[in-house]
DNA sequence: GCTATCATTGCAACCAAGTTGCATTTACTA
DNA sequence: TAGTAAATGCAACTTGGTTGCAATGATAGC
């Protein structure tokens, strides 16, 4: 059962991957695939983890596939400031710019995937925007 | 009247840090005297140096004195995407919770002082909120 | 299927920002 | 004018990410 989702998802991946037109490298499926399984926003040294065993990635290497899978706007990319990047599968391929919730106690960042990064007031004269961050920090269900 | 202003930043710093309780070294004075003047937030690199030639404030020192300052409520500390810290002084000893730009080609960040930091949207059950964080990146007047 | 080609990978060394432990100095107190 | 605790300086360390370059491997053309 968990085996068949497993395969399903690195299927999954590959399409993805040879969507873009690029090379689909086994690093880069087995990444995707297990991104698109967990469903939440990972850190590097999470996914360096869960990938430990089967026959493990370079550090480097993997830096450079979550930069080539963001570029590809395969996974979108969070930063927090604990200064430690985490990175979650986009469901769909456009990127919705959605607020996020980091829990102080355990660490963990999560989508809010419906609610919009977005500001009211208006920006000084002559500021362009090109971009907002969001992010609601406080505990977790399971901390408080 | 450059050299008064100074003075005048060194004793506001100096009656501000008495304020706390706690003791009043040079060191505190003036990195709290610099950032006064400054008005802005600025890194821990960019008040190295600023305070180079004047018997310059050991590295380390200068980490300690800006995190106590921003305990003391007197700074605040604001996180950004390039994973620098920047601090600015606070002008009311309550902590308004304000929004940032972020200049992406200059790298500047500017306090939206009348932007509030917020959110519309419910959190998801069982979630509770601390603190929000709202950044707008993109292009500053002088960089568009 | 086989080979040539160029993108991708692994490795070692590097960098920047921030932290820690501990001995020395300094601001305040009495 | 000491005595004392707090602040400082220094050296070494940590964490997260980057760079250059040689070795490897995915794909296109045959
Ligand atoms: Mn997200
Ligand atoms: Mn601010
Ligand atoms: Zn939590
Ligand atoms: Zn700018």
């Amino acid at each position: 059962m968990i085996a068949d989702m497993s395969i399903d998802f690195q299927e999954r991946a590959d399409n993805l991957i040879r969507q873009t037109g690029e090379r689909a490298t086994s690093g880069r499926i087995r990444v995707l695939a297990m991104l698109l399984a967990e469903q939440r926003p990972v850190s590097h040294q999470e996914i360096e983890e869960r990938l430990r065993g089967k026959s493990r990635l370079n550090r480097v290497t993997l830096y450079r596939i979550l930069d080539w899978l963001n570029d590809k706007c395969l996974v979108h990319r969070i930063v927090s400031d604990d200064r430690v990047w985490r990175f979650r599968a986009n469901n769909d391929l456009r990127t919705h710019r959605h607020a996020h919730f980091k829990c102080t106690r355990c660490t963990r960042v999560m989508c809010l995937d419906d609610m919009k990064a977005e500001y009211d007031r208006p920006l000084p004269a002559g500021y362009r925007p090109l971009e907002v961050e969001l992010t609601v920090k406080g505990l977790c269900a399971e901390c408080v």
